[in-house]
DNA sequence: CGAGTTTGACCGGCGC
DNA sequence: GCGCCGGTCAAACTCG
């Protein structure tokens, strides 16, 4: 199988996900067709079994295994490719929306505030995007009372906080800082710029993401992971080497340093250390940008990526649409299929000449030095069964990829049988069904669709996507201070364990 | 024996 | 200039 190279190379992604534009083009997806294209191949390769059990193999079966084996690669890859081209999409939108705000509002006061509330009836969200908006306007202090009042609800569920700070505050220190600490810098920063995406409703997670900007320049973005690992570490598909340990200032725990070994010369880096509040949680600080293609473990996440970025920079309080509307911020495939006036900006291919891009890079680079924490621990134990299996079971995730593509986009699993037999159009579209069901899940009652609220907990409880998540923003954020080598750094694959793909001795 | 880990030493930035 | 601290180096060690 092929990868569409140009494709690839346009996209900033590393697209070993192996699309197939020709096919894309020539087969306009269809659920009904590809049901029933699946329902053929699968019943044809029961009829190769058994002629192959009776009368051996013949060349004829080979070539007729070999053109399934086309078939279902085709398959995974329109899929892979929806979820590209709707993750760039989504993307634009939601990065112009963010150059809105915060030109709007830098001036007056260095602060923005962005909800994405989990309730999509789009009511509600008309009226609560004036409560948002209205934050801008306010005191340094009403500012911050409003978003302790919001983090310390109930209603927390998925956030993104965009700190632009004038401070000399490391990422180190904010790695170590607590919640709290972190939104008193939030408090006591009047410069700060901070973007709030939340999405309250039955969303287990919690996603909070910090960019934090200091003065000098030059410095290396970096992206903080803070996720609930009981392992070392989490395993991101890329190979590490330890090469030092230090006890930080503040935290008992050892600080530990890899580098990655992928490549040599690669100048990856990565600090893993454990929070001192809650040793359950492992702090993960990447910095650098790959000089080298990422293992084929890590590029299947690359789509992830990308979706993750838009899935926290989604300003719903612009656009009603978008209003408490998971499924616009994640850029899962086939989202036209329900929102077709949304999906008026298909992405160019060519991310990195994209003002889109540049704007939001500039919005972050501007700031000197962009640190990224991405927090996704909370109410994530407290609720197990929205755990996804593969999360806690590390070896199972790269196993289950191979039986599937779709495997590796582990919130797929809670889906229904019955869909995911079906397509993967089915599946996505299943997954995220619009503003309408999420508020209904809200509002009504969490029963109203349980496998919905369940995707949405298995999502932010995933440490893939968290992972993904922080690779999308420091590839972003690289891509300007470096030299935009490579795709998204890092790119996640799967819990820390066995499945590092290479010596055991790789650290993950 | 090679690759990865451990751990004390070293270096440079920063604040006082 | 001095000390603190984060980050890195590299020799010794461990492991398969």
């Amino acid at each position: 199988m092929e990868n569409n190279k140009s494709e690839g190379d346009e996209m900033e992604i590393d697209l070993s996900l192996k699309l197939d534009s020709r096919e894309e083009e020539i087969e306009p997806l269809n659920e009904e067709n590809q049901s029933s294209e699946v329902n053929a191949k699968t019943q044809g390769k029961d009829q190769e079994l058994s002629k192959a059990e009776t009368s051996g193999s013949s060349k004829t079966e080979e070539l007729s295994m070999l053109q399934m084996e086309m078939n279902k690669m085709k398959e995974e890859n329109k899929f892979l490719r929806k979820a590209v081209e709707q993750t760039m999409k989504d993307y634009y939108d939601l990065q112009a929306k963010f150059t809105t705000i915060h030109q709007n509002n830098h001036e007056k006061d260095h602060r923005n505030f962005l909800s994405l509330s989990g309730n999509d009836d789009i009511t509600e969200g008309l009226t609560r995007s004036p409560k948002i908006l209205d934050i801008k306007n306010r005191t340094l202090s009403q500012t911050s009372q409003e978003l302790d009042d919001i983090m310390d609800g109930d209603q927390l569920g998925l956030s993104l906080t965009l700190v632009s700070s004038n401070s000399s505050t490391t990422a180190s220190r904010l790695v170590e800082s607590t919640e709290e600490e972190r939104k008193e810098k939030i408090k006591e920063d009047n410069a700060a710029i901070t973007t709030q995406i939340q999405n309250k409703g039955n969303f287990q997670g919690g996603l909070t993401s910090h960019v934090t900007t200091a003065s000098p320049p030059n410095r290396k973005a970096r992206v903080s992971v803070r996720a609930r690992c009981e392992s070392a570490t989490m395993n991101d598909g890329c190979q590490w080497r330890k090469y030092g340990q230090k006890i930080a200032k503040g935290n008992p725990c050892p600080r530990a340093y890899y580098r990655c070994t992928v490549a040599p010369g690669c100048p990856v880096r990565k600090q893993v250390q454990r929070c001192l509040e809650d040793m359950s949680i492992l702090i993960t600080t990447y910095e650098g940008t790959h000089n080298h293609p990422l293992p084929v473990g890590a590029t299947a996440m690359a789509s992830t990526t990308s979706a993750a970025a838009s899935f926290m920079l989604v300003d719903s309080s612009i656009n009603p649409l978008l209003n408490g509307n998971i499924n616009q911020a994640v850029n899962f495939p086939n989202y036209h299929n329900h929102a077709p006036n949304y999906s008026h900006h298909i992405p160019n291919s060519s991310s990195s000449s994209s003002p889109y891009f540049s704007n939001l890079r500039n919005n972050i680079l501007n700031s000197s030095d962009p640190n990224i924490v991405l927090d996704l621990t909370k109410n994530i134990s407290n609720d197990h069964h929205h755990q996804f299996p593969f999360v806690s079971s590390s070896s199972n995730s790269s196993a289950t990829a191979t039986t599937n593509q779709l495997g590796q986009y582990s919130w797929m699993a809670k889906l229904p049988s019955n869909n995911y037999e079906g397509n993967s159009s089915t599946i996505v579209n299943n997954l995220f069904t619009g503003p309408k069901l999420l508020g209904d899940h809200h509002h009504q009652n969490s029963s109203s669709n349980p496998i919905l609220a369940e995707n949405m907990s298995v999502i932010a409880s995933d440490p893939k996507f968290r992972v993904a998540v922080a690779a999308a923003i420091s590839s972003l954020i690289n891509k300007d201070q470096n030299h935009p080598i490579s795709t998204a750094m890092p790119s996640s694959l799967g819990d820390r364990g066995d499945s590092n793909g290479g010596s055991v001795r790789h650290s993950q």
